[in-house]
DNA sequence: ATGCTCGTACGATACCCATCGTAGTACGGC
DNA sequence: GCCGTACTACGATGGGTATCGTACGAGCAT
């Protein structure tokens, strides 16, 4: 008992108490603009370790707390693993249009710089390999 | 002739050069919010000190260099005034929408919870005081 | 229970950044 | 030339943050 039985459940701000500054703030980190290109193509809960980023599991966890902590995606554990996914109709209702601009954005600037998270389907994910 | 005679203009990233992430961490600074709300209410040259920021100067300069760098505002010298204005065609062209949903989703929240900045005509501008 | 995998927590570090005060430069008016 | 206004540069500072390594907790399979 060393710790006394976690709730397992992980803190996320209502719809009402989602800000636009931390969610742009969430939005304008390159590594966590990557998760959510891919959570927005993927459409499902996606597990942490689907992700296939260049830092480490630690800076990870982080990354993942910054966008839940900004109202932009939804954890829930399930078993082991953990389940992301983004807060869509939280962020429609909130701020019309603008998470699809992003990402739209977002997309636009990878065609043109070629970047290497330019296709969500290659090299991002783990596709399934472990 | 203690400086060379400096070219007194301002460095701009161009359009192709500007990228998304510095934009929206441009944009998730509540004051620079509140100046670019303003710019684009205006949507003419406005000088620094026709805003009233709860800043100082100095700090002031700062937020202003930072919209500037990331390609969000342009900066031209008018005599001893300095005027700045939205690049409102950059921006569209790179990323369409994303500057009307966020300053959309920046209205509806000043709405929503009655910040002081809400209307941008009261209270924000300097309005002829000085 | 043992071990494995997934993810967290904690401490450390280095960097960025928002803020300020002070001093200084550029331009315009007297 | 001199002064005032507008803005900048520089230095300092405190807080945030992106990063890591290591150690640990939770659940699943055997």
């Amino acid at each position: 008992m060393t710790t006394p039985a976690r709730p397992r459940r992980l803190a996320h701000p209502a719809r009402e108490e989602i800000r636009l500054e931390p969610v742009l703030h969430a939005l304008s980190d390159a590594v966590r603009l990557r998760i959510v290109r891919e959570m927005a193509a993927a459409e499902t809960g996606l597990s942490c370790s689907h992700f296939v980023l260049p830092v480490t599991k630690s800076t990870s966890t982080h990354h993942f707390r910054v966008l839940r902590e900004a109202g932009v995606i939804r954890q829930d554990y399930r078993g082991t693993a953990k389940l992301n996914a983004l807060r869509r109709a939280d962020l429609d209702a909130l701020f019309p249009g603008l998470l699809d601009t992003v990402l739209t954005a977002a997309e636009a600037q990878a065609a043109r710089h070629g970047d290497p998270a330019r296709d969500p389907a290659a090299g991002l994910t783990a596709t399934a390999s472990g």
